[in-house]
DNA sequence: TCAATAGTGTCTTTTAGACAGTATTAT
DNA sequence: ATAATACTGTCTAAAAGACACTATTGA
């Protein structure tokens, strides 16, 4: 059997296909922003996420996540990096696919599949961008406000989604070291948890990532050239010893 | 602004759309056998994974996941489900979405973005429906065979994710329980796990699901009507306990 | 009585959890 | 000196891990 004789066969164009593929994006950072105190304090922390107001039908003039219809010669994930890309000027951060949205009729422009992916930005690299974008038309808001919205499509079902995502994620995974410097103290990284998952509460937090056997492993003291430990005096007025993360995945397991 | 006037200035057709949207399922089920032993002996598992074998071009004569193109009147978990039930003959079992696949050039039709489901069934909710299928066309493979197979499209790489998916879902969450009856033994989970996760090991199993205190709660002991302790003694001369799955979901964390 | 699975006793080591106490240092 | 953050000491309770041991029962 020739397969060419099949493919001559062969054709696409009777059914009805989609109209358009496009990526969507919840795009996250955490905003810093020190305290008035006399004293050194820890900053205040606030999870953001990117909103984009439309020009055009549908849902002129409302916000909704960033994103855009994907090409024929580039995949869901290449499509969604350019327009992280374009939309933020970033190139290398943690981006992850996490849900399609494909119910019927939730774009008016006809049969349109979502792709929903979450990235997670630094706030000093976004900020060169913001400044050179039509300010007016780009924000980054509170996620709680964000949510209070009315938001255009069902974006507001997919930012919760991509919320919820990063909150699990935040616990079982290192994906905190995407909203941290390279090198950090404890309390650094038990304020990023808290401020993607508020209800996060470990008593002895430092105790059991630094001395658990299971754990260790995943984060590893710095120390400078002379083999001391390296420690940071940014928030408080005793120096703290400073960490990195390891290349190392804990296996987590319900049964173990 | 009347958003009728931008509707009209709206051309959906003016870019080009995708071919087809449609969904691919890894149906996957464990097949016991029993041993041919003289006395009672825990049975022998094996994943299997369901392929079709394709009937025109592209790829005709060769095997793959079971799947089908998405209609404009439903959503891509209903294109799914409806794929499964067409395919096995079941509904309600645990299905879940878990990528989509879009690289240019994956499929020869054209432009075609697959979205990947993989579903858990009990071998004997398929055994009925197997049988009144054009025999030849449809199999019950174990899933290193699979993978050894040269499959049609990307189903190969679809298999292998959603194979690492079900390994990581079957040590994280209680899906276990898609394989199992709803009263069984501890050494039917710990099989069903290890059937799965062929490096899974435990020891001690029966101590930590039983009696620590961070896992009690996923499992509970099956009491008759007298509250006696209901046993079985399927697979061993001594009876064992019978367990079934409570509605607790343990939370996981890298932290704690 | 033996083979096969089910489950327990007991010991050691590790981890969790609480919480009071000490350490550091810019202001 | 004080305020603010960074740790450590020490105790108790809980859990993990190893492994030898007992229990049950159909063939």
């Amino acid at each position: 059997m020739n397969p060419n004789e099949n493919e001559r066969n062969y054709t696409p164009s009777k059914y009805r296909t989609p109209d358009g593929a496009p990526s969507d994006i919840a795009i996250f950072t955490i905003t810093t922003t020190e305290k008035l105190t006399v004293k050194k304090a820890l900053p205040t922390r606030e999870l953001r996420v990117m909103l984009v107001q439309r020009k055009a039908w549908p849902f002129a003039g409302q916000w909704a996540l960033p994103g855009g219809f994907c090409h024929e010669s580039e995949s869901m994930h290449e499509c969604a990096r350019r327009e992280l890309q374009e939309e933020t000027g970033v190139a290398d951060v943690h981006m992850e696919y996490f849900n399609v949205y494909s119910n019927p009729g939730r774009d008016p422009r006809g049969w349109i599949i979502s792709h929903a992916f979450l990235a997670l930005v630094q706030e000093k690299r976004l900020a060169s961008r913001r400044a050179a974008d039509d300010a007016a038309a780009v924000q980054l808001l509170p996620v709680e406000e964000a949510l209070r919205m009315d938001l255009a499509f069902d974006h507001k079902e997919i930012l919760s989604d991509a919320l919820n995502k990063i909150r699990e994620k935040m616990v079982t995974t290192t994906i905190a070291k995407e909203f941290l410097p390279e090198e950090f103290t404890i309390s650094e990284l038990y304020q990023v948890i808290q401020t993607v998952v508020p209800d996060f509460e470990e008593k002895n937090f430092i105790r059991k990532i630094t001395s658990t056997q299971s754990r260790k492993g995943i984060i590893e003291e710095v120390r400078d050239l002379n083999g001391e430990p390296k420690l940071s005096n940014r928030y408080s007025q005793r120096a703290a010893q400073l960490y990195r993360f390891t290349d190392h995945k804990p296996q987590l397991s319900i049964y173990s």
